[in-house]
RNA sequence: UCCGCGAUAGCUCAAUGGUAGAGCAUUCGGCUGUUAACCGAAGGGUUGUAGGUUCGAAUCCUACUCGCGGAGCCA
């Protein structure tokens, strides 16, 4: 195996090299001509002279296809005229794969037909960027986690009912026990673990069978769920701005050429430093009626409210203290006001919406069973949830964080479903 | 489920009732520094499906299929 890589030759200029990869484009000028090959790592200016080469190979580089799989030899060169600064001054190439009719050519395509094509669209320069970003963002999720003592907790895939009661679900029979859902949040499991564990998150893809067809929904997705014992939601909010901060930051250090490749407007991320504005419904309602807006009090937003909220800042807000009513069962009460809930949604800049959504969970087990109840909620499915406020029970909170929506804000793109290497969407469960 | 938009060459699109076109891709030719290179030529079509109106339909009408955006729901 060959273990040079294009991002490493500035370290080998005028070292003669052999190169394994793909043939990205090519141009050619009567006795030049020009490859660019990319490896995964980086791309490459491989030149051909007529002059230096015999006949076989110059006439081989210009024959040889988009992505092909070829093998090039030749001399390191700095080069400014060269994408990348560096070139290499090729003496020989071996095609060990010749691709004819590549359907993914340099010029525009649309999305429907990309997706078909995803298998291969994954190769071009812009996803390749994209899907380091979406690495990076995890190692830099598990790292903040990691470093802040918490536990991976990881909670079933396969459920027995919906955490929320409100969603639909995806279902499959299982064996004796009737039918079992794929799950639509660990939240509920990562309870248990923060009170066993103290600190715990869940790091994993959720589903959810809604006819969701916007630019902002998958029907599978990964989600980031914290969730902290002996912690209120002042403490939730205190970690979801200090998380926020760590992984833009992280990002913008470590992908400044993955940005620049997706031509994204960095001024806007560098904001995302604590403190993040905090602000109550109460008065993100009062924003939207200052601007305007008909919305009435007790209802939840909607996409175009989120942005009209967001636009007043210029780094994520947290909007805290919803109705109640429009918030999930297991969420506690403000004991200053029996109609809210201590719950916390993070709405990102730019009209990306709602990033996080957490809460300070309902720890009374009397309260919480009314609520059960209240919602109709079958309370034999619950008998283990409510055993986490029977034994042990504490003040406790999390929140949950949508890799996606979160990788599409921070690349600048309009749809999560280049985010993904797969996306499922309601009409599209292929490649 | 509801509302709006769309489907023409491999791809992106033009052609508003009168001979179906361009760019890219492919093939061939030209060019010693190209940057989605450029210049010249060639091949490439049951205009999503089914029916209707008309002397004549890509174009007008009806139904269906598929896709896109949004609402609801949510991350």
């Amino acid at each position: 195996m060959n273990d040079l890589r294009i991002k490493d030759l500035s370290a080998h200029v005028g070292e003669e090299v052999t190169l394994l990869g793909w043939v990205y484009n090519k141009r050619s000028s009567g006795k030049i001509k020009f490859l660019i090959l990319r490896d995964g790592t980086g791309y490459l200016q491989c030149v051909f002279f007529k002059g230096n080469l015999d006949e076989a190979t110059f006439n081989e580089a210009g024959a040889v296809g988009q992505e092909s799989t070829v093998e090039v030899t030749g001399a390191v060169k700095k080069e400014p005229r060269a994408p990348g600064g560096y070139e290499l001054d090729a003496k020989g190439l071996k095609v060990t794969h010749a691709t004819e009719d590549y359907p993914i050519t340099p010029k525009e395509h649309g999305p429907d037909f990309l997706l078909d094509k995803r298998h291969l669209w994954v190769r071009s320069s812009r996803q390749v960027a994209i899907l380091k970003v979406r690495h990076r963002i995890v190692k830099a999720i598990r790292d903040f986690f990691d470093e802040r003592d918490f536990s991976l907790f990881d909670p079933p895939i396969l459920t027995p009912a919906a955490c929320e009661g409100t969603s639909t679900l995806f279902e499959t029979p299982y064996f004796d026990l009737g039918n079992a859902y794929l799950t639509q949040s660990g939240q509920l499991y990562a309870e248990a673990g923060a009170l066993a564990l103290g600190k715990v998150y869940t790091f994993g893809p959720t589903f959810r069978a809604e006819k969701s067809k916007t630019r902002r929904h998958l029907t599978e997705f990964w989600m980031v769920e914290p969730e902290m014992a002996f912690a209120d939601l002042n403490d939730d909010m205190d970690l979801a701005e200090e998380f926020l901060e760590y992984v833009v930051q992280t990002v913008l250090k470590d992908c400044a050429e993955e940005l620049r490749t997706l031509e994204r407007d960095t001024a806007k991320l560098k904001n995302v430093e604590r403190p993040l504005p905090r602000i109550s419904y109460d008065e993100a309602v009062e924003i939207l009626k200052k601007k305007g807006s008909d919305f009435t009090w007790g209802d939840d937003f909607g996409g175009a409210d989120e942005t009209l909220i967001s636009e007043e800042f210029d780094k994520p807000v947290m909007v805290h203290r919803y109705p109640a009513a429009i918030k999930a069962f297991y969420m506690k009460r403000d004991p200053e006001n029996e109609k809210l809930a201590l719950a916390v949604d993070v709405l990102a800049p730019e009209g990306y919406g709602e990033i996080i959504g957490g809460s300070q969970r309902e720890d009374d087990y009397d309260t919480l069973l009314g609520r059960i109840k209240e919602h109709k909620l079958p309370v034999e499915a619950f008998e283990w949830y409510l055993d986490l406020r029977r034994y042990g029970s504490a003040p406790h909170s999390g929140f949950g964080l949508g890799l996606e929506r979160t990788v599409s804000w921070i690349c600048g793109l309009d749809h999560v479903r280049e985010t993904i290497p797969f996306p499922r969407m309601i009409y599209r469960n292929t490649p």
